[in-house]
DNA sequence: TTAGGATTACTTTTT
DNA sequence: GTAATCCTAA
């Protein structure tokens, strides 16, 4: 407690009522949540189990749990309180209250690509003549209408004749998620919510469990997820929230910027707080991420600020190619580790996305530099992992029928369709035609052979099934391998299975230490690996002096003495799909400045003039978020090169490059309209006034009276690229 | 009927 | 470049 400041202290001595606490980067809020939990329990002798600390990232929640089971002093105290991300708390809910909404607590969690695949279906069944929507943007929109509450809150919006399309594929997909017993990301929240709405018993009971709510990164809350700790909270009123607007990332995911904006009309006589004193960085990084955040418009206004010394300005580097920029990067880490006397684990290489990480491994490795990747593609959608899941989900939960049909599809392509049809036609599922391939046979006109294959299939499967509550995940996960490749289903070498089995191992060992003896079964298995789990196989705790790598969203939270930002070109980040829309790209100039503010000593800013992608050599400008940089800040390594770069493109790109020129990547074609619903009370921001709200429409719609945060009241022609919908 | 070759579509970011 | 999907010869 002597090591918090006197502001900290006192947010952490406030206990009751509602309380939000507007916290810069670097500021403490870790610290803050941490010192208040175990100041709760062990100063003021609230019962750990009333505790719930929710988290947006497995990654995040790792690190509270970490740092309170360090700081408390009983060690059952710490069992007791319930912390973990909003998915995998309201699913371990879900998992016990499911008979309430009707589906069995075995239930599968779809990922993102199940239910791709399943929309792929829809589109298929439904002959998508209407060619205008992929099915990566119906997943995007069912997730949308999900997480906004749509189908529980604003029924008559939803059944809008114009959507009529859209409707009924979300109809069939949720009704196909239904079947399967399976729900997606977004369904653990929305079930939660339809859980609280419909049953105020069960409410109540977690009520009354639930009295003190803490929350971190309340900025990337939803209003899905809003809605759900408004009812836990609507009793007590103990509601602790920690967020920072600027380091809002997720408005992809459906963060909604606006519930820390609202905190104090959702919850009345709230205190709020701030903290703006960044311990963390030297006083270039703190003034440098200001001045970038600072072309945001669309902000709560503070004033970060630091004690702490100078210390170097930021570099640049300009790489020929991303091979080099990779090089370079490694051989930077090797002489800043000399020169500094650090140690490996100071240094992170953050990028935009994770493809990013191979060029960067490949040559770490070649200097022999230990590393650990955080997070990367590479593990869960491996396709030998994906395979063995099926088999493993399928043995919990006999519906789940993506898992069925990628067994299936291995080996029975065309027969597979055959069934598909059946299986719409009379309504069954397809676990059950296979179950009773016999009464079919004629039906689907398969040889016998083809017959004896689904029969053995199912009846291994059902054996499986006999000794899944006896034997551990391990045991489980080795049978199907022995059994599926004696029956040529895998195709795999046994080594392939080795890293997931080893995966299922460490697991299997982490749970037999923990008290209870923890749940080593394959059902908690396969909770932990969608719900929980965070590294690699390959990352042991006991060999921390790594360097690491990770995207930018994951680092969030983390601090590095030394941070490297890699791939800093257009298109690439900013990404390319943000380059059209002011609001995208102020969410990737607030993803820049969460980058930036992971540095405490040094920030090393790379970009490559030329990359592949797609196979394709492409070349790219620099950044924009370069260009913005405060000249006092930043020290351009290899000038010449860079300067020699942008000559090259000068015809597209202003030669006074490092003057910020607002107009230079303004879009005309500033895609909002879709957005633009203007309203009496719809939230909206304008390119020059900020945030505001319309109190009133005039002159027959054209021009609206807004209340701006920072202005006062305006009229304000209605111009679609002046303004946006905000919320 | 299916293995395997040819073609296509895809890359943000996370739960 | 890769994974999913389509297509065709055996």
């Amino acid at each position: 407690m002597n090591s918090l400041n006197i502001f900290q202290r006192k947010i952490i001595e406030t206990v009751n009522g509602p309380i939000l606490v507007l916290a810069g980067a670097g500021s403490g809020k870790t610290r803050v949540i941490t010192h208040r939990v175990v100041h709760m329990i062990q100063n003021i002798g609230i019962s750990p189990s009333n505790i719930l600390v929710l988290t947006f990232t497995k990654k995040a929640a790792k690190e509270m749990k970490n740092r309170i089971s360090n700081m408390i002093m009983d060690q059952s105290d710490f069992d007791q309180i319930t912390l973990g991300t909003f998915h995998s708390i309201f699913s371990s809910i879900l998992r016990k209250e499911s008979h309430w909404l009707g589906f069995k607590s075995n239930y599968t969690i779809y990922d993102q690509k199940d239910s791709e695949n399943v929309i792929k279906k829809i589109l298929k069944d439904i002959n998508n003549i209407n060619n205008s929507l992929n099915y990566k943007q119906i997943k995007k929109k069912i997730s949308e209408y999900k997480n906004n509450l749509y189908s529980l809150l604003y029924k008559e919006k939803f059944k809008n004749k114009k959507l009529e399309y859209f409707t009924k594929i979300y109809e069939d997909y949720t009704k196909r998620c239904f079947q399967a017993n399976a729900l997606d990301f977004d369904d653990l929240l929305l079930y939660t919510n339809h859980l609280f709405f419909y049953f105020p018993d069960v409410l109540k009971k977690y009520q009354k469990k639930f009295k003190y709510i803490l929350i971190d990164e309340y900025q990337d809350t939803n209003l899905s997820q809003n809605i759900i700790v408004k009812k836990l909270v609507s009793k007590h009123k103990n509601i602790f929230a920690v967020g920072d607007d600027a380091q809002s990332i997720y408005g992809f995911r459906g963060a909604n910027i606006s519930n820390i904006l609202n905190f104090h009309l959702d919850y009345k006589n709230a205190k709020i707080f701030r903290l703006e004193q960044n311990y963390r960085s030297t006083n270039h990084i703190v003034q440098a991420s200001n001045n970038i955040i600072s072309f945001n418009k669309n902000q709560i206004l503070k004033k970060i600020w630091t004690n702490n010394e100078k210390g170097e300005k930021i570099k640049i580097y300009c790489a020929s190619s991303e091979e080099e920029e990779a090089q370079y990067i490694a051989s930077s880490i090797l002489s800043i580790k000399k020169k500094k006397n650090l140690k490996f684990e100071n240094f992170a290489i953050l990028y935009r996305t994770n493809i990013q990480s191979h060029l960067i491994e490949y040559s770490l490795k070649k200097k022999n530099i230990p590393y650990h990747i955080y997070g990367s593609i590479s593990f869960e959608n491996r396709k030998e992992i994906r395979d063995l899941l099926a088999y493993l989900r399928l043995i919990i939960n006999p519906n789940d029928e993506e898992s069925l049909l990628r067994i299936l599809k291995k080996r029975n392509q065309r027969t597979i369709k055959n069934i598909l049809s059946l299986s719409k036609e009379k309504g069954i599922t397809i676990y059950s035609i296979i179950q009773n391939i016999e009464d079919y046979q004629s039906l689907l006109k398969i040889n016998n052979k083809i017959k004896n294959n689904f029969i053995k299939l199912i009846l291994t499967i059902e054996k499986l099934r006999i000794n899944v509550k006896q034997e551990d995940a391990y045991v489980i996960a080795k049978n199907v391998i022995d059994f599926f490749t004696k029956q040529n289903y895998f195709n795999y070498k046994n080594e392939d299975f080795q890293f997931i089995l080893e995966y299922i191992f460490q697991y299997v060992e982490e749970q037999k230490k923990l008290k209870n003896k923890g749940n080593t079964s394959l059902f908690g298995f396969l909770q932990c690996f969608y719900l929980e789990k965070h590294e690699n196989i390959d990352y042991k705790e006991n060999e921390k002096n790594k360097v690491s790598l990770m995207t930018i969203h994951l680092s969030k939270g983390l601090e590095f003495s030394i941070i490297f930002i890699a791939g800093l070109e257009e298109n690439l980040f900013p990404s390319k799909s943000s380059t059209l829309n002011s609001l995208k790209i102020e969410e990737e100039r607030r993803l820049f400045y969460v980058a930036l503010t992971r540095a405490k000593d040094k920030a090393i800013l790379t970009y490559a003039k030329h990359r592949f992608i797609w196979g394709e050599k492409k070349e790219n400008l620099p950044s924009r978020f370069i260009n913005e940089m405060n000249k006092n800040f930043i020290d351009i390594i290899n000038i010449e090169n860079h300067h020699k770069h942008l000559l090259e493109k000068k015809k597209i790109y202003s030669l006074n490059h490092l003057h910020h020129d607002e107009n230079h990547y303004n879009n005309k074609n500033f895609e909002n309209s879709k957005y633009l619903k203007i309203k009496k009370g719809v939230k909206v921001f304008h390119k020059n006034f900020g945030l505001g709200i319309i109190l009133e429409l005039q002159n027959k719609n054209q021009i609206a009276l807004i209340k701006f945060q920072q202005s006062g009241k305006k009229r304000i022609f209605i111009k679609l690229d002046k303004l946006v919908i905000s919320s």
